[in-house]
RNA sequence: GUCCCCUUCGUCUAGAGGCCUAGGACACCGCCCUUUCACGGCGGCGACAGGGGUUCGAAUCCCCUAGGGGACGCCA
């Protein structure tokens, strides 16, 4: 997102690349999740994606380029001989790194059936500063990175290679990324000097906790983005959370897509990670819920409410949700929320009645009822406003408060004791469905 | 273990030497509004990790300590 929010701000352009260079991982599976994932979020790439995977021969031309200059040595070591040497070098107290034993060796020594590793011949001597515009200048000695390997024994383009080709080739001017890289940047940068090649301006962004403070990994709290449109959130509302997270402008708080792409500019980003916060999510996403459009809501929620109908919703359902969405979601917080009020649409008689629904209905309210039924019947007109005037009214003239005959219609109407205002509710329904649900009650007591 | 980074209310953050008796948002608590539930309005609780400096003056600059995070793969 602050890739894409970066790229507008600039005029610029916001590519995707889908780095797949570990074929037992990267499934058309987990692949299309991406895709999918970033189009719910509204974060569309600009041009077609470019998947590493098709460019191996490249990245392999590239190595054999570095090997050809003297940047690049094959290293001979086997997998058992190198987790033994960072086995000794733990055991020593002492950084676990590729010691550098095929560097300068000569490749006559080579054992036989091993078919070796290409490695990076990296400096060894002095230090290579990374100028991050997240980070700052942030300084390694060469000393503490190791050569490290671009082609697999097998002839495969690692991660590495292929990062700083495609960045390359891709005309990459800037990145912006998990300050999980922040260390492979300083291995890349020693990549693109010795190809020659201009390095790309980075910006190293922190990563996003949990709740408790412990990194969000998969088994721990990281969900997909499909989870949190299972959850009920608006794709808008997550934007502006993440937009939040670790950065910051001014007082605002309720950013729109245009508003952050003006002032996203790549400053301001925080360099502490932040934990995520469901609860403030969820506010984020009630706010956006109410400014959705009713119809973009209707048919966000449509499947569940199928789900309830056993089948497409009919006309009158369709009319009366149209006309009682502005209520419903002035009070949902997610779309599990607004899909579950706004059920009372689309039930038909007779009603289920909750519990708390059916305490209500007591002898004494079914007989308030049961009269005001009769006073119903010949009212007009039957809208919202009248209503509640007929309601104020016809109380005082029986000696009730307005609760002793409102929540009873409600209770009767809705068959629950939470709904929207009752009086928009029984002019949604019309006066014959009312009279009818009044009287369900009214008779089987 | 080695290297790098970080540290303002419970959480996300504003703050770039005096505007700070530290502001906003979420959460929480109270009141108001009210036919229910929400919305909304008003108010409250609540933080500069600790210790040394520098300075007339530090949340802001420097140092140390503590705590947290990331990296150290023929993963990305």
């Amino acid at each position: 997102m602050f890739n894409k929010l970066f790229a507008q701000h600039h005029g610029g352009r916001y590519l995707l690349r889908i780095e797949d260079t570990d074929i037992k991982r990267s499934t058309q599976d987990a692949i299309d999740a991406i895709y999918d994932a970033l189009v719910w979020l509204g974060l569309d790439w600009d041009g077609e994606p470019v998947s590493q995977s098709s460019r191996r021969e490249r990245h392999a031309q590239v190595a054999q380029q570095l090997l050809d200059g003297g940047h690049a040595y094959r290293c001979y070591a086997s997998p058992e001989e190198l987790s033994d040497m960072r086995a000794t070098q733990k055991a020593a107290g002492l950084p676990t790194r590729y010691d550098g034993r095929w560097r300068d060796r000569n490749p006559v020594d080579a054992p036989d059936g091993i078919a070796p590793v290409i490695r990076l011949k990296a400096p060894q001597d002095g230090e290579t500063v990374l100028e991050d515009f997240v980070q700052g200048k942030v300084t390694v000695a060469n000393a503490q990175l190791d050569d490290m390997i671009l082609l697999r024994s097998d002839g495969s383009p690692t991660y590495m290679l292929s990062v700083v080709v495609d960045d390359h080739d891709m005309g990459i001017t800037h990145v912006i990324r998990g300050d999980d890289h922040l260390t492979n940047a300083f291995r890349q940068i020693q990549l693109f000097r010795a190809m020659d090649w201009t390095v790309p301006i980075y910006g190293h962004i922190p990563l996003i906790h949990g709740p408790d403070g412990a990194k969000l990994s998969k088994r721990h709290g990281a969900l997909g983005a499909e989870a949190y449109r299972e959850m009920g959130f608006l794709p808008e509302a997550l934007r502006n959370y993440l937009l939040r997270l670790g950065w910051g402008h001014g007082d605002d708080e309720i950013i729109s897509d245009q508003q952050a792409a003006e002032w996203f500019d790549g400053t301001g980003l925080g360099k502490a990670p932040a934990r995520f916060d469901t609860a403030k999510l969820t506010a984020l996403n009630a706010h956006y819920i109410k400014t959705a459009d009713d119809n973009r809501l209707l048919s966000l929620i449509q499947n569940a409410l199928e789900d309830v109908t056993g089948g497409s919703l009919d006309d009158t359902s369709r009319a009366r949700l149209k006309l009682g969405m502005a209520s419903l979601k002035e009070r949902a917080k997610t779309l599990l929320e607004l899909a579950d009020s706004a059920k009372l649409y689309v039930t038909s008689r007779p009603l289920p009645l909750d519990d708390k629904a059916l305490k209500v209905l007591d002898d004494d309210a079914i007989s308030i009822l049961a009269a005001a039924r009769d006073d119903l019947a010949n009212f007009q007109p039957w809208t919202p406003e009248a209503l509640e005037n007929w309601a104020r009214d016809y109380a005082e003239k029986m000696g009730l408060k307005l609760g002793k005959l409102a929540q009873p219609l409600r209770a009767a109407v809705t068959g629950s004791t939470v709904s929207p205002p009752i009086f928009e509710v029984m002019a949604i329904f019309g006066q014959e469905e009312t009279l009818k649900r009044i009287e369900d009650c009214t008779q089987s007591n």
